[in-house]
Parts: structure tokens; sequence; C-alpha cells
DNA sequence: TGGCCAGCTTGCGCTTGCTCAAAGTTGCGG
DNA sequence: CCGCAACTTTGAGCAAGCGCAAGCTGGCCA
């Protein structure tokens, strides 16, 4: 079964002795997903935690007001759903799939289990949650402390790292992504992103399109997000 | 040593079996600071983890443009200063006593150590990093759909859940909090602080002071802070 | 007891970016 | 090839809250 093979160079699983690997990838369910599909739902009972193989998708969170905001993307390789490792016993958002996705999960009761017999397993997970609670630290900083341009500068760059595609002419955001979606990421209305990526586009930084992005200068970019160049709304 | 005992009943050395406790205790250095001092700092290599014992801190990030944000507060049974779980060399941020505080501290060294030998120390750590998630989630959320009034609120009701002692009249916040604190942790300015905290203590829901906070109406404060409510600000 | 300093209050003008509104664009299914 | 739906652009007006500036309060130390 190739996907198994696939399935074990994951750095995830890489460490995981052979029969350790065995016993997990035994317990697993594979399942596919078509773009725009619900994954898991916020709020739901989290009987299942994930892996992501292939695809890519957004989690959600919806506020009180029913105003959303998109708290990640989870890219091929990602654990998701943990809501074991959170204290919870519900989703505390949605994921739903940008491409059509490929997913792995297990029944959550095995969570314990996992974390206590495979120290690999849980070294892995902690460091999930390091990178994820470092993200949204810089995040509340870039919320609290930095103007719209300077925040979408950050977004588009963080997506181009974690999930863009080296391509003649820059970084392409390999999945479909909205003004409205850059908007829930960054706080901020589509209408001022539309304003801001069209400005961009006119200086040559970026390529825009119905869902689509090509980052052509991350240097500037960089020098927008971090403020040492004034921004070029209002030019 | 009445310290041990006292150590030991700490939710996080609970369930540590009394030998493992031991040995932990053994590896611990205690140490005290005076209100201001700094225990760790930004930037430094990060040469032990901690846990404080008594007193409170105030866990600050600069940006590269030197605005404070304030990341958290520590009280007393927390874990800090973890760099090693967030793969990380260095400390991501200040930590400052803002009362009189005692930390135990263990070499940096010691933590794989501890995460691989001790699972309920390992379990413990990763319940911490979960909780914080959750809160950095919450607030990233606020800083993004929230106006100020209502991330104020969140904010000082977080303030008395987490620092707050039960007080004729209120809810008393157990250290010093300065309205350049409130803003540092809303994402604000204290000006607009002080606006706002003025029109509370007129309709009487809070008690101010220098550096001094009682919460007298917890559930109106939570009504501003769903935005149930108009919020007193511009009347 | 007087001076000093950190912290706080308050007024005013101005900017950022939001709201509302309307029209333009793109791609897909039939 | 047409029509529709989703997505995007653009304009105009407006308000939340920031920056600046000036003055106030209360605690602490000499």
């Amino acid at each position: 079964m190739a996907e198994k093979a696939k399935i074990r160079s994951l750095p995830k699983f890489a460490h995981l002795p052979q029969g350790d690997f065995d016993q997990v990838y035994a317990a697993a369910a594979g399942r596919s997903f078509a773009a725009g599909a619900t994954v898991s739902e916020q709020g739901d009972v989290a009987t299942y935690f994930f892996v992501l193989l292939d695809g890519r998708l957004r989690v959600t969170q919806v506020t009180a007001e029913s105003q959303q905001v998109i708290v990640r993307i989870v890219n091929p390789g990602d654990l998701f759903g943990i809501a074991k490792a959170l204290q919870r016993t519900d989703y505390p958002g949605t994921a739903t799939a940008v491409s059509d996705s490929v997913v792995l999960s297990w029944p959550m009761a095995r969570w314990s289990d996992f974390m206590g017999n495979y120290p690999s397993m849980a070294m892995s997970a902690m460091q999930t949650m390091g990178t994820r609670l470092q993200e949204a630290q810089a995040r509340m900083r870039e919320l609290a402390t930095e103007e719209v341009e300077r925040r979408v500068a950050h977004a588009v760059l963080r997506l181009g790292e974690q999930s863009g595609r080296e391509e003649a002419g820059g970084i392409r955001i390999d999945f479909p992504v909205s003004k409205q979606d850059i908007a829930e990421m960054t706080g901020t209305t589509l209408h001022t992103v539309s304003r801001i990526l069209t400005a961009w586009e006119h200086a040559g930084l970026v390529v825009g399109g119905q869902q689509k992005l090509l980052l052509k200068d991350r240097r500037r970019l960089a020098l927008i997000g971090d403020g040492e160049v004034p921004g070029l709304l209002g030019g």
C-alpha cells in the first residue's frame, strides 16, 4: 500500500519504531473530502482527531455575533482536531476543505493511549502545540500593534511560507484564497484587503485574480510587514 | 521544609509518584524576586524553566518598533519559561515580577529528561500549553472582531478570574495593574482605557485607583464584553 | 512639609479603516 | 454561448479611537 509508505515518511511518524507505527496505522481510518466539505464542526463532540495527508483545510471559529475568524490553515502532514489536548470534549473550530483533501482519523478515545505509550508521538504533539502557540502569539502581537496593511503583509507572507509553491515569477499560494479569507485572517474587511492588494499589484509586489495570489516580491512585502516602508495605500 | 509540602500540593505535582517528586524537587532551585525585578529576559538564552510559587509575574514581548505587549500574567502554580517546548533556545518574552515573587527553577537541560521520564509531568505541561493556546486564540478573536470597550471588558474579567480575590463589594485584582498595563493587554492606549474605566466607574461597574482595580458588577461587565449592551463611552 | 515623579484624566483635531452602495469581472453549468 | 452566482473593485461619507498636549493627584522621600 503506497499510502502507508507515504504516511510513514511524514516527520510526525518518522521517529516511531516500526512496531509502534504498525499499531498506530492499524487504528487509523482514511477519508476523503471534496473542496467545500466540512471535516469537523465547531461545537460538535470531538470523536476523532486527524492528520491531513493531502489537500488543504481552513479552520474557522464563529463568534457569538456570527463573525467568522480564520484560526489557521492546515497543511499536509499537520495534526488537527486535537480537542483532548486542549482539555475539551468538543471541537473548538470548524475545519473545511478548501481543496480536495484526504485525512487520516483516529478515535479520540485513543488519544491518551497514544500519548502515554508512544513518547515520540507525545513529543511531536507537543511540538505542534508549541508551534501553534507561537503563531497565535505572533498574530496577537500583530493585531494589537500593527495597522491593517502590515497585518495583511504578514498574513500573505505566512501563507507563502506555509502553503506556497515556488513558481516562475514568484510564490504561488497553493489553494484558493479569497479576499474575504484574507480579511478573516487579519481582522479587517474584504474591501480594505481589495484596496491594499490592488495597490500592491500596481507596484508589482503581487499578482492577484479570483481566489488566486502570487507573491512576486517577498522582500518588499517583508519591508512593509516590518513597517520599514510607508505602505502603499493612499498613494 | 514547609516549602516542599506546599509544592507537593500544587496540581502540577500532585499526581507524581513520591519517588519521582523527590527527584524532581532535588533538581530545583528556589529564588526570590522583588516587585519590579526581571526573572527572565526576551532574547536571552533559555537556561532555566520555572514554576511560580508566590507572587505575580507579567510576561511581555517587545515588537521591532519597541511597542510592548503583555502576553500573559503568571499566577502561583503556573509553569513558565518553557522555551524548549516551543522549540526555541531563547526566551520569547520577558517575565517581570509585579509583586514580590518566589520561583522554583530547573536547568533547561533537564526538560526532555522530565518529559520523557515523568509522563504525568508531560501531561501537565501539555495541559498548560493547551490552556494557553486557547487563551491566545480567544484574544486573537477579540482583537480581530471586537471594539476596544469590549476587549477591555474581557481583559478585566479575565484578570478577575485568574488573579482576583473575593472581597467585600466585589473582586479585587490582586496585584498592581496600571492603565498602561490594561492598554498593553488589549491593544489600545492608556488614554482610551482611562476614559472607559472612568465611564464604568460612574456607572458603578468598577472602582479604580492608582494601579488598583475592583470589579463590582461582573454580570454587567460580561454583558458589555459580549456586546449585548451598547457600551458606556460617548454617553 | 514641601517637592518630585509616576500614574492618571481630559480636551481636541485628525487619521485609519469601516459602512453602505453600486457596478464590474470571472468562471462554470446548462 | 448565455446567464447566473460568486467574487472583486471602487467611491463617498463617517466614526472610533489615536496622537498630542496640558494639567491633575497622591504617594514617597528628604
